[in-house]
DNA sequence: TCGAATTTGTGCGTATGTATC
DNA sequence: GGATACATACGCACAAATTCG
């Protein structure tokens, strides 16, 4: 019967009656008018806000909360011309101001990361790459988490150990590499979506709950990975484009 | 209060006290052991149920259900020898055995496929696409849904106007249309993810709310679209590998 | 094969706390 | 402060599915 209840909510909806904003019949209204009880009322409007159509706020009533048509993040494209920041490309492309704030640290690789990066067996404690965590934002809102790692071996002792400092800052990693004679010809992205952690959804300024897209990113020069990174961008704000050729790969 | 009850729960799984397939309390059972109503004992189990960490088969019980390391779906490198079945083909080089159903129909394509297809505005109800549906399974399991568009305007009059039927069934898109001279030169998949439907998380033996992965795909035959799908898996059973040579794309 | 016991799912009613208007 | 609304908790009842002797 709730489940009932919640089609016609839904109906009206989708149907436009009910637009963005609008609240929807409290629990107490709904149970006199269909002659159900609270609870049952309340199970209903559940429905919809597992949903992602509706929102509670607690105190003030249910309101219908239309899912936004997501942008797009183009994640192939730009590799062809691998100079600047391609976060700052694709948006600057949909006409908003790029930013972002970053944060360093020399670590030691923890196990997933050393299998990722192909590093070897940890040695005591000798610290190994270089952690990197960014929130991006677009007009000056927050739009997506990134933590990078590169490892010592590749960057020590060279001008760009540091992502974010000297004369390539902010200019990417396949050009920062570049500049030290590391030539990165391949790129593997893998992607997932889960549930974002209450740290991320805070830092994205998102409701706890909210889905995230995963990107496990690594990038190789020949067979050997240079860096690898972890990025979250909230599902209802964004969606990813790959494209390419048929026939053209990077394992031929 | 059902949240500190979860919690407790979420500890004894996370810790491998329990492990997969193992019965959690029962709800009568967790209500007399911790001294709270059945209503709250009920509202904990929603929890992990909400969260993927078990399922309940109404009469028997609530049983764990840890969330298994994530199976790859190659979304790139098959594109290079684009001659057979792409699930089939990813399925078995992990040594899973793929099948699917499907279901073919001539309809009128709806707005957004129209605008996906590139087609011109409906003229009455003339039905100008072959829509079919698929449930794809892995070892006899329901892993991927996918409904593809193809505008009949390409077909119309081949011998490969319904994708499963013929010499070419279940030989994937690019290779029947190769078969009639029209060649699928680019792609372009658009990665989203969102909550499923309750009839996706039910074609898919998912708990109502599971998070799915969404990928828009569209073929193109230079820059005319010939097929547009839209797939769907579960977010806690797949992942989607993209990968490529840096400063090579298809928007060149 | 049948039936009793158990378990989940759903629904009703009620009460209390707390946030919002 | 008062009215309204959601969130959570309690108790009870019955249907449907499952399990098991």
């Amino acid at each position: 019967m709730y489940l009932q209840v919640a089609d016609q909510l839904r109906a009206k909806i989708t149907s436009g009656e009910l637009r963005e904003g609008d609240r929807l019949p409290s629990v107490p209204g709904l149970a006199s008018d269909l002659r159900i009880s609270r609870s049952t009322a309340s199970e209903a409007l559940k429905v919809l806000i597992s949903e992602g159509l509706a929102v509670a706020r607690s105190g003030a009533g249910t309101f219908v909360r239309l899912p936004r048509e997501p942008q797009r993040l183009i994640r192939a494209w730009y590799r062809a011309r691998p100079y600047g920041s391609p976060f700052r490309q694709d948006m600057e492309r949909q006409g908003r101001a790029a930013g972002w704030t970053y944060d360093s640290q020399t670590i030691q690789a923890p196990p997933e990361i050393r299998n990722r990066l192909a590093l070897t067996e940890a040695e005591g404690d000798t610290e190994d790459v270089v952690r990197t965590h960014y929130v991006f934002t677009a007009d000056e809102e927050p739009v997506m988490l990134s933590t990078s790692w590169e490892p010592l071996a590749t960057t020590r002792g060279t001008a760009v150990v540091l992502p974010e400092d000297g004369m390539l800052a902010g200019r990417g990693v396949v050009e920062r590499m570049l500049s030290i004679g590391v030539v990165i010809d391949d790129w593997v992205e893998e992607v997932g979506a889960r549930l974002g952690t209450a740290d991320e959804c805070e830092q994205l300024k998102h409701a706890s709950g909210s889905i995230m897209v995963t990107i496990q990113r690594s990038y190789y020069a020949g067979k050997q990975p240079v860096e690898t990174a972890d990025i979250v961008v909230p599902a209802d704000r964004f969606a990813l484009v790959y494209s390419g050729k048929m026939g053209r790969t990077g394992e031929e």
